[in-house]
DNA sequence: TTGGAGTGTCAACAAAGCTGACGTATTGTG
DNA sequence: CACAATACGTCAGCTTTGTTGACACTCCAA
């Protein structure tokens, strides 16, 4: 309070903000699952099924314990959801190649389908809001997002981005 | 592509770019509760507890209606987590003054208290995302988040935001 | 050939959502 | 005043998604 220069720097770290930025996350999170639980719940399927398909979709071929770690999951609670969308096609489990213990998983092209279809409207969503909000804004929401990361899951995450193109 | 000026700004709303923003909300919001499920995990708590106790705090004196609005669950639902609350001793339920079908809900001391332990431990990794970030940074994120909010949570956060001086 | 890693399965259980139904106290209205 | 509506609590039962523990199978590598 002393020095106005430095108070003025720092108004956005006071604990009002931090209340509502954390406010922020919780209510943009529930609508940022809004649109593909909508489209799950008509089916068998919940977010556990989403989070599978979704990284199977981006990294075709990986392998079950490699989901694991991304999901951070058990084996168990990924097994179930892996096993119903194996048996509803959409999700195939091929023996590994260079390790036969290992099985490597793809979607079919019902569940590349499905992906398309609700990534398609969760893409949606985040388009208008970043249309909305404009490219300043998103390098920043992208930013903090970053920083808000725990160390291993940002790892996960850059490597994934590095993946991607 | 034939107007380059045009597809330069837009550049940002790729599919990949949408894409990896849906990434980085996924981890994110995985990084954002971590810390207090570290804490809620040593006691009886969950995640649900959490939710009540800080808008219980935020509201002081709101109603189970108001509350059931703003989580979005079902009556039973959050019946169950505030019953053993005051149980616990942490939320206390007062018969409302003007309508006295209504509960008034409190924190007690204890429930401050652990109330206390959950934000702070939240707002210190939020802390450091922001400053990590900068101010211009913080600004974008808030806004983007703001436009990928449902219109009733919006609604419902911005009333709140209200609130909050 | 044997130990360990990767994978999958079974059983049992818990947290936290859901629906439907019902009871009680209180309030507001016709 | 009588009665309908509201706010709340609770019972029973179901679902999804997570957990732990135990165990079997396949296969790689030392």
């Amino acid at each position: 309070m002393s020095d106005p220069i430095r108070s003025e720097n720092l108004l956005y770290l006071t604990d009002e903000q931090l209340r509502q930025g954390i406010e922020a996350m919780y209510f943009a999170y529930r609508g940022f699952t809004a649109d593909p639980d909508r489209i799950l719940e008509s089916m068998a399927y919940g977010r556990a099924h989403h989070r599978a398909i979704h990284f199977i979709h981006r990294a075709p071929g990986t392998t079950v314990t490699n989901l694991l770690d991304i999901l951070g999951v058990t084996k168990q609670s990924l097994n179930r959801v892996l096993r119903t969308l194996i048996e509803d096609g959409l999700v195939e489990s091929r023996v590994g190649t260079s390790d036969r213990r290992e099985r490597n998983l793809f979607l079919t092209e019902d569940g590349t389908a499905l992906e398309r279809r609700l990534s398609d409207s969760q893409r949606a969503r985040m388009r208008t809001a970043f249309r909305e909000a404009g490219p300043e804004d998103v390098a920043g929401f992208r930013r903090v997002l970053e920083a808000m990361m725990e160390g291993e899951m940002k790892r996960q995450y850059l490597s994934l981005r590095e993946s991607g193109k």
